[in-house]
RNA sequence: GGACCUGUGGUGCAGUUUGGAGUGCACGCCGCCCUGUCAAGGCGGAGGUCGCGGGUUCAAAUCCCGUCAGGUCCGCCA
């Protein structure tokens, strides 16, 4: 039907009869004797020259045949990538027409979200949304060959699975054979990859969709897609080779440039030095530890477990009100307040500090602040006091709201952060919580504390990140019996317990399970990094709003009453 | 479950603080003109439940209460 692309007429094609296909980005008429078409196909638009009056209106679909030729002097588009030629004498077929697009095909405006899914079809054509299409594809298949060449088999696991009562809330699927019943569709295929291993497949890989009913996020959709990966007989620096170098190499297909080796870094250095678990090291602006300038401080509200602090370079210019404002945020994130000092200078060109609290702290504790933190005069120190974790969470999230960039914007810095707590809290029995999951393999030189010491236990779980984003996480798992017992023992899980939960992972286990390990990378938020976008709807075709709708297809919807007599379901009203 | 921001012709905005006729801008759309434009240009025209409901007021896009939707975030996401 067509002998060209669009976007890709240059002017080594001149003189050559050309047929092009697409949809009508703009038409220019000039009377009856000239008429311009931008014809828009997935490579780019060109423009074809018609010699006379033509009937199509934006958004026809239309094929058009033409002469390549050399736009005469002084016509050439800089702006275009087919500036330089252009379809000449053209003979225009409508193909279909269309009405006018509900909004302009053109990445010059922000159009509204729904109406932008409402009409999914028409906000793809967008040069932007064309592009981030076919860069997932691209970095979807640099991450397939990495996997290739590194000598793993892609295998499909079950959509239809069993409940698994821990972690994130599944999305049921009622069964119409077994009324009462229901499959739920996976979290992730976690179970079904360490299977696999007792099956000898050895290096499994699979870009696998994943399921989650959880309330949805500029980078966290019910549906999303990972790398997804499990090996036999190999360590977590195994594992870290693995996933560094396709990561590497889908950078590097995505930008052109393949980054550094990826850095790593513990966990307790991370939630030391940043405040999270998956910081940002494109920029430093990092927390300092205050606890022992104040740890015999008369100021009540720093006599607290942990004191930190993060200092703005200038920010002795901020104004009350902003001072306010940051006070506000650093209380809806749980802290009891924030005190700020401003670093100044007296007539004399002394350094002091000006805050409210100030009168607070003895001249010690205030010569220590400024010293530990190393701010200089103009700046402005931000101090948090509370237990460890509040501490840093707070002062983590003012670091990114202070000094952070865009996820989007480069450099690209990728980090492994390892180490990561066995444990996280407590639950309402007063048991741990696996910080992980349940299978997660005990570091080794903490192993003999799991019972005595479980807070102190570190695991052989490990994170990679991105620009801040959480990009996934991954384990060594627990393949032998004896250990797994220890573990569900300390997390409270009874034999019963587990044998109903797990039942079928643990029977396998009994028949020869390898020592293995594995990783989940994310493949939205790694595309969405890599196309410059800070929400991954931006790189998925049909995503969901925040609310989990879809307004083009109205989902969800309330099924038919024979639908629900099928699958032997009633609604009941909705619970306050 | 909670916080904040947003909602005005098809699209993007201004107008809301300080109530006074649906007022304005740009794009798009329709008609006419135009032989080198490319975000073409000129002339004319159509197009509105100011998200929805209630309240205050002589009078509400504007103030108040509620509600719905979108976005960002906290909780949540082993």
């Amino acid at each position: 039907m067509r002998t060209h692309l669009c976007g890709t007429l240059r002017s080594e094609d001149v003189g050559t009869r050309a047929t092009v296909c697409g949809w009508v980005a703009k038409r220019r008429e000039h009377g009856e004797h000239l008429a311009f078409i931008d014809l828009r196909d997935h490579t780019g638009i060109v423009q074809c020259v018609v010699p006379g009056t033509v009937d199509v209106r934006s958004e026809y679909v239309v094929a058009v045949e033409g002469e390549v030729r050399l736009r005469p002097a002084g016509t050439t588009n800089p702006d275009l990538p087919t500036g330089e030629v252009e379809l000449h004498d053209c003979t225009v077929t409508v193909l279909n027409a269309a009405e006018p697009p509900p909004f302009p095909v053109d990445d010059r405006v922000d159009v509204d979200e729904v109406i932008r899914l409402k009409h999914r079809f028409v906000d793809l054509r967008r040069p932007t949304m064309q592009a981030n299409l076919r860069l997932r594809a691209k970095v979807n298949s640099s991450l397939r060959a990495a996997m290739d060449r590194q000598g793993f088999l892609e295998v499909e696991t079950p959509l239809l699975w069993a409940p698994t009562p821990e972690g994130a809330r599944e999305f049921a699927v009622p069964s119409r054979l077994h009324h009462g019943s229901c499959y739920v569709l996976p979290q992730s295929p976690q179970l079904a990859k360490q299977l696999l291993m007792v099956a000898g497949v050895d290096r499994y890989y699979q870009v696998a969709r994943c399921l989650r009913d959880e309330d949805l996020r500029a980078d966290r959709q019910f549906e999303f897609s990972q790398l997804d990966i499990e090996a036999s007989f190999v360590t977590q620096e195994d594992v870290l080779s693995f996933v560094s170098e396709a990561v590497l190499d889908a950078a590097e297909a995505a930008t052109g440039q393949r980054p550094g080796p990826v850095p790593t870094m513990t966990w307790a250095e991370a939630m030391d030095r940043y405040g999270t678990d998956k910081p940002d090291i494109r920029f430093a602006m990092e927390l300092v530890d205050l606890t022992a300038v104040f740890a015999t401080t008369e100021f009540r509200a720093f006599s607290a477990p942990c004191v930190k602090a993060i200092v703005l370079d200038g920010g002795a210019g901020l104004s009350r009100s902003r001072l306010d404002a940051l006070t506000d945020r650093a209380k809806a994130l749980g802290a009891k307040g924030l005190a700020w000092f401003k670093v100044t200078q007296n007539e004399d060109g002394v350094t002091g500090i000006e805050s409210p609290v100030a009168k607070f702290l003895s001249d010690d504790e205030q010569s220590g602040l400024v010293a530990a933190t190393g701010a200089t005069v103009g700046d402005l120190i931000l101090t948090v006091a509370d237990d460890y974790r509040l501490t840093c969470h707070v002062l983590g999230a003012l670091r990114l709201e202070l000094g952070g960039r865009p996820v989007s914007e480069g450099p690209y810095a990728y980090l492994w952060v390892v180490d990561f707590p066995m444990f996280d809290g407590v639950d309402d029995a007063g048991n741990p919580v696996a910080a992980h999951h349940p299978f997660t393999m005990p570091h080794p030189e903490d192993i003999d504390r799991l019972e005595s010491d479980p807070a102190s236990v570190r695991s052989q779980a490990y994170d990679l990140v991105l620009n801040g984003w959480e990009l996934g996480s991954g384990s060594v798992r627990v393949h032998r019996a004896d250990i797994q017992a220890r573990i569900f023992s300390v997390l409270g899980i009874s034999d019963e317990e587990a044998a109903s939960r797990f039942g079928f992972l643990l029977g396998a286990f009994r028949f020869g399970a390898p020592p293995h390990a594995g990783f989940a990378v994310g493949l939205d938020r790694l595309v969405a990094i890599f196309a410059g976008e800070d929400n991954i709807r931006e790189v998925i075709a049909f995503p969901k709003t925040q609310s989990g709708w879809d307004p083009m297809t109205d989902a969800p919807k309330p099924l038919a009453a024979g639908a629900l007599r099928d699958l032997g379901l009633q609604p009941i009203p909705k619970l306050d």
